[in-house]
RNA sequence: GCGGAUGUAGCUCAGUUGGUUAGAGCGCUGGUUUGUGGUACCAGAUGUCGUGAGUUCGAGUCUCAUCUUCCGCCCCA
């Protein structure tokens, strides 16, 4: 006997039924768009890459989150935890060929073994943009741009959420003014990056363990919770170069409308220990839900990679989380998409005019499904109703016999006969 | 990885201290209407009660294990 399949997907892992494409065909349409808009050129690389290449990105011994496995002739593979490193790969082979510097795109399956909880799965596609080759901080205002303009598609504005700007550069560099050595820089990043969620006396106890003094803790605090710029250009000094480059950027958002999105905030530092200057992480304004999308600048990931030295900045995001502020907003669709027109024919004899019409009609480009079989009037409009259709084409030997098919408008269910033949664009009543 | 909840029809859920053939609404199928859907009325089918063991005369209900989903913690895209 057969067991019973198992209809249900692996943990973490989702199916998209013809009622999630609708959400999904909707987000695709609008990477696409913003990216073609503001110039990005799309590439897309394989979901399983040699592990050597991710090691080699982290530069350090591999989170256990990875999907790693051998293949049947023993080589060391990973299905890809992010996009960057299999980009980079990609860049680096064809960097001779792109303009310069390089924009690119792409919209790909990422891998993680985790813990699902809700909008976070083991594996999520993600919306990657980069730029190749310039070190000017119009990369990063570039880069927020297209971003902007992809939540605009989507029908998100500046109430709905903001873009939250800090510097790994300047805060480093303000660790150092104030005495605290790079040594300790990381540790004490990895710290701040929690300050929204923990108690700040537990924060400044854990700052203080890792040696700094109190009066460094109090400084430091004055800066990262400063969100006024000319007030962090007076604790930084504003001839600090990372203060200006923040500076230039709120100015070049400004020049490219969208400066309203911008926040000022020392505290954001992104977990991944590979920015080196300004980085970024957009919220829905509530807080309800994890970072939306969140990037920054690079530099050092190309020469550490590849011994090249390229600068560069990106931004990652993610399908799982706009989907919830999505439907938190507009609703989440409730039905697959519906079709233009639905053809169906009384018997078998007409099942071959019954094609020809509707080959016509998507010549025409009218979205249209056709009955395979024969259907009686009844289970055909039922079937119309069910498929979402806007026009009902029915063949009977009544209609054909004059050369006409009878086409019913099933919003308002009126029915008109019309000349099985001649289609023209606007044959639809 | 740790702690806490959860799972019954396609969907949302009810199911009394363990007791005969497991229920509702929506949806589905058929009919009222063999050339016309949505509304109405009538009828029907929903099912290994997440899975596997155990206790019991008897388990959807109790026990154990396991899996899923969800919520914290951890981690992070």
């Amino acid at each position: 006997m057969t067991e019973k399949l198992d209809v249900a997907p692996l943990r973490g892992m989702r199916d998209f039924t013809p009622v999630d494409w609708v959400f999904r065909k909707k987000l695709l349409a609008a990477f696409d768009k913003a990216s073609t808009k503001t110039g990005f050129l799309r590439y897309e690389t394989p979901v399983v890459d040699s592990y050597e290449l991710f090691e080699r990105k982290a530069g350090e011994e591999l989170s256990d989150q990875i999907y790693e496995f051998r293949d049947k002739s023993d080589r060391h593979l990973a299905l890809r935890p992010e996009i960057t490193p299999t980009m980079v790969r990609l860049y680096m082979g064809l960097k001779e060929t792109l303009p310069f510097p390089a924009k690119i795109w792409s919209f790909g399956q990422c891998f993680r073994y985790e813990r699902p909880t809700k909008g976070r799965y083991r594996e999520h596609f993600q919306w990657n943009i980069d730029i190749m080759g310039e070190a000017d901080v119009s990369a990063e205002a570039w880069i927020l741009f297209t971003a902007v303009e992809v939540m605009k598609e989507l029908g998100f504005d500046a109430k709905d959420y903001q873009i939250r700007v800090s510097s790994r550069a300047l805060l480093s560099g303000f660790l150092l003014k104030i005495g605290v050595t790079h040594e300790r820089h990381a540790a004490l990043m990895t710290l701040i990056d929690k300050k929204e969620k923990v108690d700040a006396g537990w924060l400044k106890e854990e700052m203080a363990a890792l040696g700094l003094t109190t009066e460094q803790i109090e400084r430091l605090f004055t800066l990262l919770e400063t969100h006024d710029a000319a007030e962090i250009g007076n604790l930084v000094g504003s001839e600090n170069v990372d203060y200006q480059n923040l500076q230039k950027l709120f100015s070049f958002a400004e020049a490219l409308g969208y400066r309203e999105y911008l926040q000022m905030d020392p505290s954001i530092i992104r977990g991944l220990s590979y920015y080196t200057g300004i980085v970024f992480e957009a919220f829905d304004t509530q807080r309800q839900f994890r970072a939306l999308f969140g990037g920054g600048r690079y530099d050092a990931l190309f020469s550490r990679m590849t011994g090249k030295d390229i600068p560069a900045c990106g931004l990652g995001f993610g399908d799982g989380v706009i989907r919830e502020l999505y439907t938190a907003k507009f609703g989440y669709p409730e039905t697959y998409e519906g079709v233009d027109m639905i053809v169906g024919y009384y018997d078998e004899s007409l099942q071959k005019p019954a094609m020809e019409f509707v080959q016509k009609a998507i010549e025409l480009g009218i979205k249209t499904d056709f009955m395979l079989s024969v259907q009686n009037p009844k289970k055909f409009f039922t079937m119309a109703n069910k498929r979402h259709a806007k026009f009902a084409a029915y063949l009977a030997p009544e209609e054909y016999a004059k050369g006409e098919i009878a086409i019913k408008n099933m919003q308002t269910g009126e029915q008109k006969n019309h000349c099985l033949t001649e289609l023209d664009r606007n044959f639809l009543p």
